[in-house]
DNA sequence: TCAAAAGTGTTATAATTACACCCATGG
DNA sequence: CCATGGGTGTAATTATAACACTTTTGA
């Protein structure tokens, strides 16, 4: 074997899939290339990993930056090796999939960008690179993780209502569910308290307002699509 | 931004979690380590990717050394970052998990490495590196995705008996499941065939030998622990 | 003919699905 | 007082879990 870093290393990036939720819209965060490749093309925003960070600095980077926005959920979803995914040398790229809560964070392009937004997830423009691919995977993922594990609840405010959560899955999962199974299913799992608050404003009744039990870890549910 | 490639880039290696299945025990493929760090402690086998290499082929060059085996199941399982996770420097290891069958492997150590050995996976040595934490989540993953997928296949011959798939679920669980319910299940999903031969030479009754239905890719089933 | 392992089917229980009525609200 | 949406319960169906007897084999 080589002696230690004699080898040539491919680049390292990481790549963000950032999801928002918003009035009953799905929406990912992507950014226009100000350069050349795929100049004035929309693509996931992401970052060349610096030499001490981890890949979870990196994406607190990319999202402070970006979103002006820290304390996201944030998983990892796979690693990209194509040789040719990125026309300026053999790049890497590990992706990572962020839930936030767009009502709470303020984009702004920056200097690397011509522009930033959110795109609702069935109006997607052609990605650059392979993030086509990569967002794909990454729906899949979210679609298959809500499933079983509470990561709804990242999308919404702190107190939320059960018609607001329902319409959450529902929109996510792009299928209808029968509300009063859903509501027996999620109530069943204990991942969320009653605060025996109220929604006010509306004409009609007035939803409860619940919020996510944050110290229950370990249990699990199935909302079956 | 900085001109691409102006970047120091961390070393990347691929690690290999090997599981091998015979005479009703899980192994996993280990390398004692001819050189420092961790000399002369057992490591999962590795290697670090070069330039014009996809993860995979990475994997498979190092399965054909250790292995003389090409053509296994490869899955990809995570990345590991951790910063101080090789002594040497700065290395991103993405880990594979393979799936094969001991019988048809000639293991041979190579000029890498003093030994290299199938252990039980109850009866692991403390591993080098972050490879401890590594092959805990490998195991995990192989537990969870051969309760819904047929992976188990990967790990037999090309004919088998219903009582060896049965076992091999049992042993890779690490429970006990009732023989008659994981039969209607497993033939339930149709991914094995009924060859309508037999396995001779028991003193007890022939079971029936079955074959995996490879022209199957979208069924799904459950077997529950 | 016997011990050991393989093949098979039925019943009980639990989970899921389908479905309808009452309640609270503001206009 | 009414239209709208939110809250709740039950019956039918389906899936899962528990369980025991019969068959084949070579020694």
């Amino acid at each position: 074997m080589k002696p230690f870093h004699s080898y040539q290393n491919p680049s390292l990036a990481v790549d963000l899939v950032v999801f928002g939720y918003s009035k009953q819209n799905l929406s990912v965060l992507l950014l226009n290339r100000k350069e050349a490749p795929f100049k004035d093309r929309w693509v996931l925003p992401g970052a060349f990993l610096q030499m001490e960070e981890r890949f979870k600095d990196t994406c607190s980077r990319v999202l402070k930056t970006k979103l002006g926005m820290d304390d996201v959920y944030l998983e990892q979803l796979y690693s990209f090796d194509e040789p040719d995914r990125d026309p300026r040398g053999r790049t890497i790229s590990v992706a990572y999939y962020a839930l936030v809560n767009p009502a709470r964070v303020a984009i702004a392009a920056g200097s690397m960008a011509n522009d930033v937004s959110w795109f609702n997830i069935n109006e997607l423009p052609a990605l650059g690179f392979d993030h086509d691919s990569i967002f794909q995977q990454a729906l899949q993922r979210l679609r298959s993780k809500i499933t079983y594990f509470p990561v709804g609840f990242e999308l919404l405010d702190d107190l939320f209502t059960m018609p607001e959560l329902h319409e959450l899955y529902e929109c996510i999962l792009d299928t209808t569910i029968d509300r009063r199974n859903f509501r027996r299913k999620i109530l069943d799992s204990e991942y969320i308290i009653n605060t025996g608050k109220k929604r006010e404003g509306s004409q009609n009744r007035h939803p409860d307002l619940y919020k996510f039990n944050k110290k229950l870890k370990q249990n699990s549910f199935q909302i079956n699509i």
